[in-house]
DNA sequence: ACATGTGTAGACCAATCGGTCCAATGAGGC
DNA sequence: GCCTCATTGGACCGATTGGTCTACACATGT
């Protein structure tokens, strides 16, 4: 297995474990059992140990929500439009496999208190959704885009939960139609 | 100490560390250092062990906060009045102390799905809420009572996952205001 | 052929995990 | 005084935790 290879495998695997069972769920062995890697490995490519490769993982899959969203909003033409498409396109996703996954933020965030590495990637991806949201907001031409953004990121992360506590996509499907309606 | 009080120092100081740390995150030890108790009280007024207890202090903590809730909305006279109040009084309550707790049942909620005994409670406080919150609903003549307890559910989690997230109670009494402006 | 350096493989460590077990304690009935 | 039984105190257990360390494999440059 090549260098970069070890590295994505390593953050791509921690990434699903935390979301099923959280940072404090899951064990190296777990992850490296998985991944099907030496615990040297593991050391090589993050010195820092599990607080390092949590930071990754979360920055990664972070960015990876991000694009999904931004994606959803390509074809829209009004926000709640967009805002529509993006619940019912990360509904779709979390659907595809049998249990639907947390939230990567959410899945460290309990973690991430007495870690500061952990800290400073759950504030740069959560800022950097909020700030995604509003620039679709600007460019949509939304009133007070700011305002709606953030709206928009509370009701999503809630549904979110709800979907991931109920193991069912209804919560963001359900959120899809209220924007709809035109609530919000 | 007389048996009752064994128990519900026990719930208490759980739910106070799994709040904190998240379920998997806290050991038996720290809980009972910090509630000053042995290892046999433990296993002597909760025989399922760690599940038991975490289920019992989600029940418990879930309980207070309706309880929060149901005062906020009892001298409103519409229910987008009592939504207001009651997001702003869990922003003072959360406020009260130096760190931010996140909601109870978010913080067992990963170590639910590989535990029966806790997944029971989840869905039993999680149904509470939305059913409490329908009842204000209906009392205050709110036009589809379901639909609307719902949707304040899920933005009550959400900008609590965010206050919890940011350690500021800013987006819970954001959320009021947006609700005030006749926002949903 | 040999040196170099990047990665891998996994044995090993102290500390902690959740859980079990039993002796000691102490209040209340007799 | 003594018995009873609910409860506490804490030693102890095997398994697992995150982390360290060293030996080795292999590709590359010379």
């Amino acid at each position: 297995m090549t260098a970069p290879d070890t590295r994505i495998t390593l953050i791509k695997t921690a990434s699903r474990l935390f979301r099923r069972k959280g940072y404090s769920g899951v064990g190296l062995t777990e992850i490296l059992t998985e991944a099907g890697l030496p615990k040297g490995s593991l050391y090589y490519h993050f010195p820092g140990g599990k607080p390092e490769l949590a930071a990754a993982a979360t920055r990664w899959a972070g960015a990876w929500i991000e694009a999904l969203v931004q994606r959803s909003f390509e074809g829209a033409e009004t926000f709640e439009e967009g805002a529509q498409a993006a619940c019912r396109d990360l509904a779709a996703t979390l659907a595809q496999v049998d249990h639907i996954e947390a939230c990567p933020v959410l899945s460290v965030l309990q973690a991430a208190s007495d870690t500061p590495l952990l800290q400073e990637a759950v504030q740069e991806v959560y800022a950097s959704w909020t700030e995604g949201l509003a620039r679709e907001a600007r460019r949509l031409n939304r009133a007070e885009p700011d305002a709606a953004a953030y709206a928009l990121h509370i009701r999503l992360q809630g549904a979110w939960v709800m979907a991931y506590a109920q193991q069912s996509q209804q919560p963001l499907l359900r959120l899809a139609d209220e924007i709809g309606a035109g609530i919000g």
